[in-house]
DNA sequence: TCAATAACATACCGATCGGTACAAAATACA
DNA sequence: TGTATTTTGTACCGATCGGTATGTTATTGA
């Protein structure tokens, strides 16, 4: 056991607290009263358990990604079911996430895009935000590719842009979710945007 | 002549000034600092012209619209086009706007939506941006019950649903911008996404 | 020319911002 | 039982927040 007085919250429910507001109000609308308050901790153990706000905002938006974005990618990839089938189910297993009543509204990432022009977002969190997109890109880039080498896919569209097509439908529901609309509403347009597929 | 000293900065010019600063930094993101000095006046004739931030905001929002949100609906409604190449060139004059490199990148509105979870957005900004987004609906539904009523669609979809999808795609254009996609990526995106028409 | 009016600039208001110094409290190990 | 170590709570830091009081300057109309 290591020496000193013990730490009196959980680190992991902390983190889960900070991301929510952060989820909520976006980086420059989040104080750090806002923080400890959700944390149920104070700024000196804030910042020593998390560094500073940018750093726990990076810590949060990483966690995001692990804790509800990665959850969605297995849908792409059952064995047993036909293309259109599987990003059906993918694009809908997100509007879930996107309305669940549990969670803040809309998508923690495409939130934090929409501030990626903003003068208060510090340099190193916007390089954190592009990377998690970067990387969202190549695998759906990555997937297509596949698929078309596979022969599940016969189409004069580039692997790349039909990625940037689910990427795009993704941010376009959780706006269309921070906007207050259903997850029933949200099927429907899934519904129309995968016919194509 | 109304007597008293002029004002010294145009009214318009302002306007479009602070609208600058809030669709590049969004409402909480954006202090008075940041108006006072991009619209090159101080404070006390910021309030006495515009009454305070808010009234700004939800100012520029509406102006928003008129300068950059109505311009693209003519295309929906080109006589001579089939409904395919008039939604492609609707879509395509908005991703135009999403890019031009003389504006800040990204739809305001888009921007301001996903705001609205945020507690510090003041409850009538939120209001006029809902509003927005359900006179677009609206609008775009009307288009669609009247292509399907002309015969130009035969869809089992909804023209509700079709309007949603727009509007996602919208959206997600705009984030898609905002996360610093090219006008020739949105380009293939949308030739993809309205190949079903 | 002179009062009424309106926009100007400066300086300030209390509150909150992100961040920290400091000392009390709690724990492990000697 | 000390003693080193770590977290806690409180109180504070300068800077900035949104907003305003006040006095000066400029303009119109009498």
């Amino acid at each position: 056991m290591k020496a000193g007085r013990h730490r009196t919250f959980d680190k992991e429910i902390a983190l889960d607290q900070a991301m929510e507001v952060f989820w909520i109000n976006g980086y420059p609308g989040t104080s750090l009263s806002d923080l400890t308050q959700a944390m149920g901790i104070n700024k000196p153990s804030l910042y020593s358990a998390f560094g500073n706000k940018e750093e726990l905002y990076k810590t949060t938006l990483t966690r995001y990604v692990q804790k509800h974005g990665v959850i969605h990618t297995k849908h792409l990839y059952s064995a047993d079911k036909g293309l259109k089938e599987r990003i059906g189910c993918y694009l809908t297993s997100i509007a879930e996430g996107l309305t669940d009543p549990k969670l803040p509204p809309g998508c923690f990432v495409s939130i934090s895009t929409s501030e990626i022009g903003g003068t208060c977002i510090p340099e190193e969190a916007l390089q954190t935000i592009v990377n998690i997109n970067e990387a969202t890109k190549s695998s759906l880039t990555a997937f297509f590719t596949d698929e078309i080498s596979a022969g599940t896919i016969t189409s004069e569209h580039s692997p790349a842009s039909m990625a940037h097509y689910i990427l795009t439908l993704m941010f376009g529901l959780s706006v269309m979710a921070r906007n207050g609309a259903k997850l029933s509403e949200l099927k429907k347009v899934i519904k129309f945007s995968i016919d194509k597929f």
